[in-house]
DNA sequence: AATCTTTTTCGTACAGCGTACGAAAAAGTT
DNA sequence: AACTTTTTCGTACGCTGTACGAAAAAGATT
């Protein structure tokens, strides 16, 4: 080690835009969105800030070029598959890619110009949708309503302030003790029991609606 | 009108950590949360930016507090009525909050700490489900389904680049021309059958998705 | 009315942000 | 070796949030 182990080592690499996508996203996996600087994010490219705007034209670019990039991520529905399968998979890869990438979640209210991966994976899920049999206004309707709840819970898991199984509690029981037999009843109940139970992961609650979802949809197929 | 014109006049009002909020509120309803800065706010009130923290922290207990002041605009649902309607007017009047201030979405993700109004509206939406004979775990299932449905439906609308009934046309039509006999065929099916039909809206979507959702939790709320 | 105390305002300054501009350096070509 | 194109980046500007402390205003007490 040259430099005493203050940072990354900032490798010096041939600089591209497909590098410096891969770089922000990175960065802020890391870090947060916040720390997504020019500056920053050059430091860590082992370069300099006016360097990078030779491959973006500006921080705008940079942010709509990472959402693009967390959709290529996400693996394209099939419409040969059976419908419900395939959009059942397509829920857990979209979630997951927004589990991995969270910054991504609040970027997308802002984004209003999709790249060619997102156009690509939201054809191939009207593909498979229409494939499937849906008309096509009720194709709208179904993928409105699916990405809404993919799109939601996303967001809800990203503002909570713990992840993943049994880190719940921490958080949960100090505010628990300062609630009980206060004001909020119904809240100290849901986290007493069922919040602070082993094993809870409010990821487990994606799937409930994500089957009520498919259910309700897949009734309206059959029975036209 | 001493002034030529050159902006809103910033009425000097006498100062408020409330004042403060409202008017953070405002701007950002009408410039955009961007343009909500200390600075912007504090002339849109008459004084100095330092002059405000005097009444906040800093800034984000002012984005804190506009959330929470969000939540307070919403009617809290009852206990004592019938589920299925309570539960539908909330999700009716989150979304059209959430309409009013596109802004909120995007913090949503971000704000941790929930303020008393937030409190309130999830503490009353709970007694209204545990009344309605949920079980404490189908409560918990019901309301991140609900919400995640709700708050991905708004996101999705707040990134729309065209706003209400007959708006999407001027947009659309342009990309459909361009994508017409290309990669996308589902998209432009999907556009010019449905998008660009007169009258659409993308916001008639919310019902049918809330109608399905509520439909499924009824359902198990009868067979258990 | 004069003095003291508390509350409220805000001028100045600083580090960090995105980025316009143009020069310097490097790479490629002839 | 000379010229051209591509790539790097130093400097500077106007913006941000806000730390600090002084100034002003308001209220209280004598």
């Amino acid at each position: 080690m040259s430099t005493p182990a203050q940072e990354r080592a900032p490798k010096r690499v041939s600089l591209s835009r497909e590098r410096v996508l891969r770089c922000a996203v990175e960065l802020a996996d890391e870090s947060g969105l916040a720390a997504l600087t020019i500056r920053s994010l050059a430091q860590s490219m082992g370069t300099k800030a006016m360097s990078l705007y030779h491959y973006v034209a500006n921080k705008e670019e940079i942010l709509d070029g990472i959402v693009d990039l967390v959709f290529s991520e996400i693996g394209l529905p099939s419409a040969e598959g059976d419908w419900l399968g395939e959009m059942r998979r397509r829920a857990h890869d979209v979630r997951s890619a927004l589990q991995r990438h969270p910054w991504a979640v609040g970027l997308l209210e802002s984004r209003t110009s999709p790249g060619p991966a997102t156009l690509h994976h939201h054809e191939a899920t009207l593909a498979t949708l229409r494939a499937a049999g849906f008309s096509v206004q009720m194709t709208a309707h179904a993928y409105a309503l699916l990405d809404s709840y993919i799109y939601g819970f996303a967001l809800q898991e990203a503002a909570l302030p713990f992840k993943g199984r049994d880190t719940a509690a921490e958080v949960t029981a100090p505010i628990v003790q300062l609630f009980s037999t206060g004001q909020y009843p119904h809240m100290v109940e849901i986290a007493t029991e069922h919040v602070l139970k082993p094993g809870y992961d409010f990821g487990d609650e994606f799937d409930f609606g994500l089957d009520l979802i498919l259910d309700g949809l897949g009734r309206l197929l059959e029975t036209p």
